[in-house]
DNA sequence: TTTATATATGCTAATATACGCATATAAGCA
DNA sequence: TGCTTATATGCGTATATTAGCATATATAAA
């Protein structure tokens, strides 16, 4: 998909846009939506794969919910997040296959 | 293009990858490099343009010097920047167009 | 060499961020 | 109800970031 070139940076458009390529900038949160490309995952799921503390799991999960990057759902006890944002996902994948082939 | 769904996240690319993310992820950088799209620009237009100081102008234009999201050409005692990345400069209009359609 | 213009940079203050500890909350089960 | 497991959150700390001032550097022209 071909887009316009001069599209008008908004005020809002750049506060959005900032705050998504933000999210973006810390490894820990780019580790954690790589791992939730494919399927979803409970915080300690994560925090076990990733070899992180349940609590700085459960903080970037709940900053990247606010920001409406991952969903959850409630199993029980068990909370599963999933990423929820299909353009910042291909903005992720991008930058890594960009990453790849350097 | 199709890419791959599963690369690999290594360390090096996680790290350039976020660090990539992170410079996108400043108001005043976005505005600078969507006003680099089209053609360069003197550090003084910039600033004029997006009624910046010139020092901030400076440092942030330093900043994506450094990881070679821009570059720049002398031409007296004026030098005039571009973007150095078009992969970045792909990331950020696409952000736009989405920040766009919704 | 002196002056003017354009840009870069050292320093600092204000602010933001990430993380981890300790604890709170919530759900399920005995 | 009391206990266990899973997750969330308040708080403090260490660190990073941004921007602006003042000044340094570089080039050109007089």
């Amino acid at each position: 998909m071909k887009y316009d070139t001069h599209l008008e940076l908004t005020e809002e458009r750049l506060t959005h846009v900032s705050q998504i390529f933000k999210a973006l900038g810390d490894p820990t949160r780019i580790r954690i939506l790589h791992l939730l490309l494919d399927k979803e995952y409970s915080v300690n799921e994560i925090a076990e794969k990733l070899e992180l503390h349940q609590s700085t799991v459960s903080h970037q999960l709940s900053s990247m919910k606010k920001i409406r990057l991952v969903k959850s759902r409630r199993e029980g006890t068990t909370i599963y997040y999933s990423h929820d944002d299909k353009h910042v996902i291909d903005l992720l994948t991008e930058a890594i296959n960009h990453a790849c082939h350097n």
